[in-house]
RNA sequence: GCUCGUGUAGCUCAGUUGGCAGAGCACACCCUUGGUAAGGGUGAGGUCACCGGUUCGAUCCCGGUCGCGAGCUCCA
């Protein structure tokens, strides 16, 4: 007998083997028909795998975020029904729920075309009107060879299972799959879906192994959820940093540059250079001193750090320099230990803390390139921090501070992960779990929460990534700290200790935006384009409404000017209408409109960005006065 | 790098079942001097990504190269 606790306390007794369905219908009639799945001792299971096991009982329906994996991965089994039903040639593959939705892969000759996914999606349609049942069987492994005898990525699946593994299957109708479930009662459950793309993917991610075509989709539980995701695809797309840089004429690439690297135009420029200034300050007020490192550098450096053994395939070959090999750098570490390495070091000197932006080269494989997100030639907010092993909690603790000033500068949430010894490391399993627990425990004193990235650490040590969620809610990589106990041994630096003794000083390496072009493009797509006035390219234009007020505007512009405002007038001879379009398209924070009104009594009538028709009729004074103060509190709003 | 798709004016895109290349915007000039999201006219602008093949003839068909896009893999 299993004991099943009910969420009211309540328990029933049930035999081994009873199906779950039939415990639901015991407790209701009308629960039996909102039920999707149950969650036994936390785990979820559908109504008709049988118990093995007791403990809390909870009944899912459409309520439950973990119902819905469940009702993707059944879309995903109705995806290849229909998918079986018109390309009988199909192999399958897998078929799991992903986080907005679900994919089905398929080895076929021909790929799948846009109106393949069309006939697909009604296909489906008529799966779900059939109001198959999914049903469970468990097999042995040479009946499952049987039913899988023509789906040879199935056999390979199927080969690796352990003699003591259940096995089992569901069918729903004409198909039949290789799958641990849960599943929903019927394909009629599934009503709200939609095919989204395909795309080639490698069988088991393996890129040796051969390309199967998958199909993304997504599937929600009622009509508002699934169009509110649509609506959210759309606002991504919207809010794209590629079509929005050339509209606002940010950046470009150029095929005679080549591809990943970018063209900062002046508008995009300013942006950067914003950031960086405001950076500069930031972090010179945080005890960094500024240095600069070459952009070649010979190639022993990089046999020292480590670099040509575990990090060659992401570097860019070497030049021929008078017989010496040089290469571009790829990171800026290197060269900041040789410039601590340059004195001898006291511990009354620590700690040391070396900043730069540094422009690094790193060669990515071309299909992986995108925008400015991700690109071949990139300039690090870079520092390099070195201290005592005492001085390690403190230091973390001034990044901690550092980094939660800096992002709500922008306006960005963040979630902290940290990150753990990756397979290809540098130095000793201790070594790594003392820096870890280190990490973990500046952080716990703080109260500050973290998740655990297990594996995802830098090869030379943990580090903490800070992820910021953007004005959609998408995750971004942000700032990561991470520690380094492996160069200073590589480079062997040292300080002399209070006891006149050499001692290894430990290493931070730290960025706060990361990448420029990469933080850069996710300001474009978190603001939409409409840059806060600090940021923005330009922040006034002033818009005489007749040539009659153009020397009115250009003195409104003046004086803006003179308290460090981007103000351009534009007085060409183009309709009103017209002007204040184009400003409106190019997302300007703030139109000033001059006409005889205004210049007679020194004021402007403002438009604010996105306010459409309402207008401000100020004097020039106090508009002086609302732009002072965008600019020195760096406001997010207008 | 791999699979699929794609490349026509500065930009966004039509088009040619193989026969002198099209629009809108932007740009130049002229008219218009305007009160809150595109006033009107005229004009200039293209080796139809590049290389090769098929053909009397290729922007179009075929092959290759390069770029771009959706993904896979990888990452700041």
């Amino acid at each position: 007998m299993l004991t099943l606790t009910l969420p009211d306390g309540a328990t029933r007794q049930v035999e081994e083997g009873t199906l779950p369905r039939d415990v639901v219908g015991s407790i209701g009639q009308r629960l039996l028909r909102d039920a999707l799945a149950v969650e036994i001792d936390g785990q979820v299971q559908d109504l008709i795998t049988p118990l093995r096991k007791g403990g809390s009982f909870k009944v899912l329906t459409s309520r439950d975020p973990d119902a819905l994996d469940v009702l993707r991965h059944s879309g995903a089994h109705i995806l290849a029904t229909a998918v079986r039903r018109l390309r009988p040639d199909a192999k399958i593959g897998f078929g799991p729920s992903i986080e907005d939705g679900f994919y089905y892969d398929f080895e076929v000759e021909e790929p799948f075309t846009p109106e393949d996914l069309e006939k697909f999606e009604s296909e489906m349609r008529k799966v779900i009107a059939e109001k198959y049942p999914f049903v469970r069987a468990e097999v042995s492994q040479s009946e499952a060879r049987q039913k899988f005898a023509d789906d040879p990525l199935k056999l390979e699946r199927l080969s690796e299972f352990r003699e003591d593994e259940i096995i089992s299957t569901y069918t729903d109708g004409p198909f039949i799959d290789l799958c641990r479930g849960p599943h929903i009662p019927d394909t009629s459950y599934l009503k709200h879906f939609k095919l989204l793309h395909t795309a080639g993917a490698y069988w088991r991610g393996d890129e040796k192994r051969q390309m199967l075509q998958r199909i993304y989709a997504t599937a929600f539980f009622n009509k508002e959820d699934l169009e509110a995701h649509l609506h959210r695809l759309e606002e991504a797309k919207r809010r794209d940093h590629r079509v929005l840089g050339h509209q606002l004429d940010l950046y470009s690439t150029d095929q005679r540059v080549g591809p990943g690297l970018i063209l900062w135009h002046p508008r995009g420029a300013i942006i950067r250079n914003e950031i960086e200034n405001y950076e500069r300050d930031l972090i010179l007020r945080h005890g960094y001193e500024l240095v600069y490192t070459p952009h070649i550098v010979s190639e022993k450096l990089f046999q020292i750090s480590g670099h040509l053994e575990n990090f060659k395939e992401n570097m860019f070959g070497a030049m021929d320099v008078e017989g010496a090999s040089y290469r571009p750098k790829p990171m800026n570490c290197p060269g900041h230990i040789c410039i601590f390495q340059g004195h001898s070091r006291s511990y009354r000197d620590l700690p040391i803390r070396y900043a730069e932006f540094g422009t690094v080269y790193r060669y990515e494989r071309s299909g992986v390139l995108h925008g400015m997100l991700r690109v071949r030639g990139f300039t690090q907010d870079d520092a390099h921090v070195f201290c005592t092993p005492e001085q390690v909690p403190s230091e973390i603790e001034r990044l901690l501070d550092l980094v939660d000033e800096m992002l709500k500068t922008f306006g960005y949430p963040y979630t902290i992960e940290l990150s753990t010894m990756p397979e290809k490391a540098l130095g000793s399993v201790e070594q790594w779990n003392q820096a870890q627990d280190l990490l973990s425990d500046v952080m716990r004193k703080r109260g500050q929460e973290f998740t655990i990235d297990e594996g995802g650490g830098a090869f030379y040590g943990p580090k903490l990534d800070f992820k910021l969620i953007d004005a959609i809610g998408r995750k971004w990589q942000g700032p990561t700290v991470q520690l380094d106990f492996n160069l200073p041994e590589r480079f062997d630096i040292e300080y002399t200790g209070a006891d006149n003794a050499p001692h290894r000083p430990v290493m931070l390496h730290r960025v706060l935006v990361g990448s420029m072009e990469r933080f850069v493009g996710g300001l474009i797509e978190h603001y939409a384009g409409a840059f806060p006035v600090w940021l923005a390219p330009e922040q006034v234009r002033v818009i005489p409404i007749a040539d009659d007020f153009a020397a009115a505007a250009r003195s409104v512009a003046d004086r803006l000017k003179a308290i460090g405002a981007r103000v351009h007038v534009d007085d060409r001879s183009e309709t009103l209408n017209y002007r204040i379009r184009e400003a409106e398209t190019l997302k300007v924070p703030y139109m000033a409109i001059v006409g005889k009104r205004e210049a007679e009594s020194d004021a402007v009538a403002l438009r604010i960005r996105g306010a459409g028709k309402k207008q401000d009729v100020m004097p020039v004074a106090d508009f002086i006065e609302t732009v002072k103060t965008q600019l020195t509190t760096r406001a997010l709003t207008l």
